[in-house]
DNA sequence: CTGTTAGCGCATTCAG
DNA sequence: CTGAATGCGCTAACAG
């Protein structure tokens, strides 16, 4: 069913037809009236992809995630999703992987796909291959960036002020008494270095040398790799009385290492998250966490998308501060 | 940047530029270096659109989700999304909301965007609008239900046998010595529909009549419609000593609520959930799940998209079975 | 092996 | 207010 076939039926032009569908003036009522009936009774839905190739807009949004299955990003791209459909704008989700030439490749995908904008969720998309395929395939392209930023025109960015949070973290395990502190990091990311140069700056502001200090890097993600580190830092350092983890799952993983090793939590060691995410709720004791603002990210980042979308220009860069939302495991 | 603007640097005709692009034979080999390092050079990426309004391929697939802050769904459409990507479809992952007013304007959407296939991902599907809205919209796409079916020539389904699950749970605790067992379900769907027929069958193999059961419906599926459901049970039957729960996040907040009452977990009441997510592992204690084998399902609709996309054909409906994943609350 | 032609479905001029 | 003509970028016949 096309508008030609419309048109012949309502014995009118593809025009006039055109019209009617796109809610423009110019086509007399009852002509207008007979061609919506024909609309209804086709269930007529305009192709897309023709529409696109002449007006060369494409109303398509690219949502980038390293892995949708990470509850913080799924949930970022939910609101902006929800935002933009309001706009009309219609998001794919797409899921990355972790490796420079999947990330490439997706945003090839975008140009292919004529996105008319993208997020990129997550400090993983902070390298240099991104960098060139955005240059290469996106030059003109507007670009958000949720926790990160690279310096290109058309590239936006909004941060949360991750370093001086997780110092925040320890600089009140630290009120709380708590001096044998000891850190949790995941993989090296743009984001997982702040956290731990915060992690750094903080035990500084407690009088602890770099040199001395418990960095548990690598850990990975997952409760499995918390709980197995954190196994290891009681075997190593039974000392112990404070921990952060650049994740709440990894959190949850330590804390459960930590009761089974006959500790109390927070008496004995206290526990520091990060993300705010629903699993801070469900473990036991409750996990405080520091929330890095995603939800306020995302918001940010729906509105600035619409501005450009609408041509109007919004700073390149914002930074968000984080908050620690204190639950019972400190 | 387009296949003429490269025909003409490379000074031959855009049919071979096309050829090229698309790996076809018929060109001369120096010709087809010449083009590639042409492309390689201006980056030159194929307009998609232009390209399906031609072949009326759009290599598109729609993977629809009520909610897809709801993790066992966003995780099957990870399993989805990676197997199509291998065989170079790309899919739109879509949050369409709880109305039908709104799963009805995404599957219109699906047409518009000329998806070659559709995954509809959970039983809130199973209604008469959706039904209705892929006869007028979708009604020679193949159309994949995850968990749900719906009887109409281009719709395959694949469902987990809930029905026969639940009663399997209510069996195990029988066999633990539990007789007075509650039942929390969540908002009414097809799905929760199966569940509660489930327990109803497996209470009436313990001998119980159905008048006499503890079915609390349309719990709030969150940890907080878990807890305060829980304490009505509490109060209103304290000799409970055995729960099941429609989902692991419920069961989640249900057993903070026992605990706060003073009964251990399984001792005094013995608790089971559904979908065997990461919550069943994160809380405490380690929640029972009944595994209702998304990720199977998923591979499974992934499988059958292939060979349907390929042409092969499939049978519509498959059944899989479900099981208990036992862990320390029962 | 190569170029010319036509057309996918639509929106947008421009005449009438 | 209306229709005919044009072209978006590409592929697929066809003819050379």
């Amino acid at each position: 069913m096309t508008i030609y076939e419309i048109a012949r039926e309502a014995g009118v032009s593809a025009s006039s037809v055109s019209r009617v569908i796109n809610n423009k003036p110019g086509v007399n009522k009852q002509m207008r009236e007979k061609i919506q009936q024909l609309v209804e009774k086709y269930h007529y839905v305009p192709n897309e992809a023709a529409r696109g190739l002449v007006t060369s807009n494409s109303k398509l949004v690219g949502i980038l995630i390293a892995d949708i299955r990470a509850q913080h990003h799924i949930r970022g791209a939910y609101h902006i999703a929800n935002e933009l459909a309001r706009h009309n704008y219609f998001c794919m989700i797409l899921n990355t992987g972790n490796s420079d030439e999947e990330r490439t490749a997706c945003i090839q995908l975008l140009r292919q796909r004529q996105a008319e904008a993208a997020v990129l969720m997550g400090s993983t998309f902070r390298t240099t291959a991104v960098q060139v395929a955005i240059e290469q395939f996106l030059p003109d392209t507007p670009i958000f960036m949720m926790n990160g930023f690279i310096a290109l025109p058309n590239v936006y960015g909004v941060l949360s002020d991750e370093r001086w949070g997780i110092a925040d973290c320890v600089a009140m395990l630290g009120r709380k008494g708590k001096r044998s502190i000891a850190f949790f990091v995941d993989q090296p990311t743009p984001s997982s270095a702040l956290k731990t140069e915060g992690f750094i700056r903080g035990m500084a502001a407690l009088g602890r040398e770099e040199s001395g200090l418990w960095i548990y890097r690598d850990v990975e993600g997952s409760q499995n790799g918390g709980y197995e580190t954190a196994k290891r830092l009681l075997a190593e350092h039974p000392e112990v009385d404070g921990l952060i983890c650049s994740q709440d799952i990894i959190a949850c993983g330590a804390m459960r290492a930590i009761q089974n090793s006959g500790r109390s939590i927070p008496a004995d060691v206290a526990v520091i998250g990060v993300d705010n995410s629903s699993y801070a709720e469900i473990c036991t004791p409750r996990l405080t966490s520091l929330d890095n603002m995603i939800f306020d990210s995302c918001v940010t980042i729906a509105h600035k998308l619409v501005d450009v979308l609408n041509g109007d220009s919004t700073n390149q860069r914002t930074m968000l501060l984080t908050n620690i939302v204190e639950r019972e495991s400190t």
